[in-house]
DNA sequence: GCCGTTTTCGGCCCGACTGTTTTCAGTCG
């Protein structure tokens, strides 16, 4: 069975291949539309009747019909019949940046260019200039692209992005600029970034010399308003420059998504007003009616103020409508930690250097550790988790109206058995159940695996549920819809680990097991006193899943915390 | 291809930069 973001992957394929055939570009939208909500539906749709999926938005009889084929036989025909028409290669020819599906395919025409390397032997032997609209420095840039694309990584950790974009913020304001932001996709939270967008009040002599500054190794493109870079780090730049009373609707435009900006310029035309990055304005007489702050953009279209982080065409907008303010879970809200690493296993820290720490940030903590049979990291036996248990409860003691706990991250064996018997399962505090080995099982073998240990009464929370590795490991193959059924019968809780290059679950898999009435916990997982800011990243996930402080479990007290889990436990015939 | 609190046909977000360009197309945000 295709997941999401698999049929999605073909609906952007046919959206390119329709391109290149000339077809409408509303229909080459409505493939692309359809692409992105697949990636952020928490259902999965290959299951999903035809009259469920054209209820969706965006979702017709057409691509309602191409989703069930693709379901049975892992494509459809219209697009496969597509597909023959053109050589392969033609399809990587649009991600050179500057070349289009208009210009591929008169180049595929004329000169018989079906991939890079064609398109590169013919820009470089001159032959492209010598077609009608076409010209030398076209040429050259398309020989410039294809040089430095392979440099270009896919997309970047959120936790480095982060960091350039400050760096970037902070030298435009030690160069005078008094207001300066990031936007875009950093601006939302999401897990990875495609580019640094960067807004800020001036005039576009701050980006004349951002473009001579140490930050920089390529520029795209430097006009008044707007400018692109390649930055040192192989990352792109994108920078724009408004008027201070411009400045609330450009940091909304700014921020997007680019579905989400769509929407409300659509609910601007339906009361007669046009939204842009500048304002905005009547349609008829042009008059400003919002633009210095975004506040103002929400509200004058008649919604209640949307956070950055659900702004993607998910139903945040008919949220917004029906007045309901947003009561997203904040950083002060979470009391507690419940997963890291001591220097017993591949922590740098003492467990008494993690208490004197987490006892200045929290009212609770579970110190972890790795468990056997994870030998290179020490992993902790029965015997050695309850001696460090003692330790940590006895470091308790030095502080008051603070809790010490002590969790293990419990190996999920081969077999789905959990790495301790059960009957010393009832000693451990807090059971966080964990695959790290045996990664490439079959489907089918994975997923009982995973299901036999959600049902063992002591898996108290499931850590780092897929196993991705952002940008090097896919998600384990496994039947997500099973497991997730499981786990819903358990009233299993779902980790979702910070760790910049996991923060797993993601967004779509924390909505789909708060749609089951399933609660999560955060964790930053950390392995060093520093690290232990990583609990922002799993809050940036839940935040962008819409969870409110009921449905996260470290906004609970630590009594509640401990009671939650014994109930758990009890139901399920542990204890 | 999708959609509809005027619509089942005729619209579909809006603007900056570049170069193919002297009034606009292509590409990108
Ligand atoms: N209205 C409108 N806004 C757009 C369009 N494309 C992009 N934007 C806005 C919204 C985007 O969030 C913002 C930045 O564009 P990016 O291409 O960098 O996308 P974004 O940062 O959302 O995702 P990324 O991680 O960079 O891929 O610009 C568009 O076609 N129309
Ligand atoms: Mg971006
Ligand atoms: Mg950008
Ligand atoms: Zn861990």
């Amino acid at each position: 069975m295709p997941d999401n973001n698999q049929i999605a992957s073909l609906f952007e394929k046919m959206a390119v291949l329709c391109e290149l055939n000339g077809d409408n570009v509303f229909k080459v939208r409505a493939y692309q539309k359809a692409a992105l909500i697949l990636k952020n539906l928490e259902r999965d749709v290959s299951v999903m009747s035809i009259d469920e999926l054209i209820a969706i938005k965006g979702i017709g009889k057409s691509i309602a019909a191409h989703i069930k084929e693709i379901s049975e036989k892992g494509s459809f025909s219209e697009f496969e019949e597509l597909k023959s028409k053109y050589p392969a290669g033609l399809l990587e020819l649009t991600e050179i940046r500057g070349l289009g599906a208009k210009r591929a395919k008169i180049l595929y025409e004329k000169l018989k260019v079906d991939s890079v390397n064609k398109l590169y032997e013919a820009a470089k032997s001159k032959k492209i200039r010598a077609l009608d609209g076409f010209g030398e420095k076209f040429e050259n840039s398309i020989i410039e692209a294809i040089e430095k694309k392979s440099a270009l990584p896919q997309r970047f950790l959120y936790h480095n992005a982060i960091k350039i974009a400050r760096e970037i913020v902070a030298w435009l304001k030690n160069n005078g600029y008094k207001k300066v932001e990031y936007a875009g996709s950093l601006r939302r939270r999401k897990d990875t970034i495609g580019d640094i967008d960067i807004l800020y009040v001036g005039d576009g002599s701050g980006m004349v010399k951002f473009a001579k500054s140490e930050f920089v190794k390529d520029v795209l493109s430097l006009g008044q308003q707007k400018a692109s870079f390649i930055l040192k780090n192989n990352i792109q730049c994108d920078i724009r420059v408004f008027k201070e009373n411009e400045f609330g609707a450009a940091l909304c435009y700014f921020t997007g998504s680019k579905a989400h900006n769509i929407r409300l310029r659509e609910i601007a035309l339906k009361r007669n007003l046009i939204l842009n990055e500048y304002g905005l304005f009547s349609k008829s007489s042009k008059e400003k009616i919002a633009g210095k702050f975004e506040e103002d953009i929400y509200k004058k279209l008649g919604l209640v103020y949307i956070p950055p982080e659900l702004r993607e065409d998910s139903g945040e907008i008919e949220m917004a409508q029906s007045g309901k303010k947003f009561d997203l879970v904040e950083l002060k809200d979470i009391k507690g930690d419940i997963h890291c690493h001591s220097a017993y296993t591949d922590g740098a820290n003492s467990i008494d250097e993690i208490c004197d720490y987490l006892s200045k940030r929290y009212c609770w903590a579970y110190i972890g550790d790795h468990s056997v049979p994870l030998n290179f990291v020490k992993g902790l036996d029965f015997k050695s988790y309850i001696k460090t248990r003692n330790e940590v409860l006895s470091i308790n003691k030095k502080y008051k109206n603070k809790f010490f706990e002590r969790s293990v991250e419990l190996e999920i064996l081969k077999n789905g058995e959990l790495a301790f018997e059960k009957e010393q399962l009832k000693d451990v505090s807090l059971v966080i159940a964990a695959v790290h080995t045996s990664l490439r099982l079959n489907r089918k073998e994975q997923t009982e695996r995973m299901i036999k240990a959600i049902n063992n009464p002591y898996c108290d929370v499931v850590a780092h549920l897929t196993q991705r590795i952002i940008n090097e490991r896919d998600e384990m193959d496994m039947d997500y819809d099973r497991i997730f059924e499981v786990a819903a019968k358990n009233g299993t809780i779902f980790e979702v680990n910070g760790q910049p290059d996991r923060m797993d679950l993601n967004d779509v898999n924390i909505k789909r097991v708060i749609s089951l009435g399933l609660k999560v916990v955060l964790s930053s997982d950390a392995h060093s006193i520093e690290q232990f800011d990583y609990i922002e990243y799993s809050l940036n996930n839940v935040r962008r899943a819409g969870l409110s402080r009921k449905d996260v479990l470290n906004c609970l007290d630590f009594k509640e915390f401990k009671d939650f889990i014994e109930e758990n436990r009890k139901r399920r015939g542990g204890l």
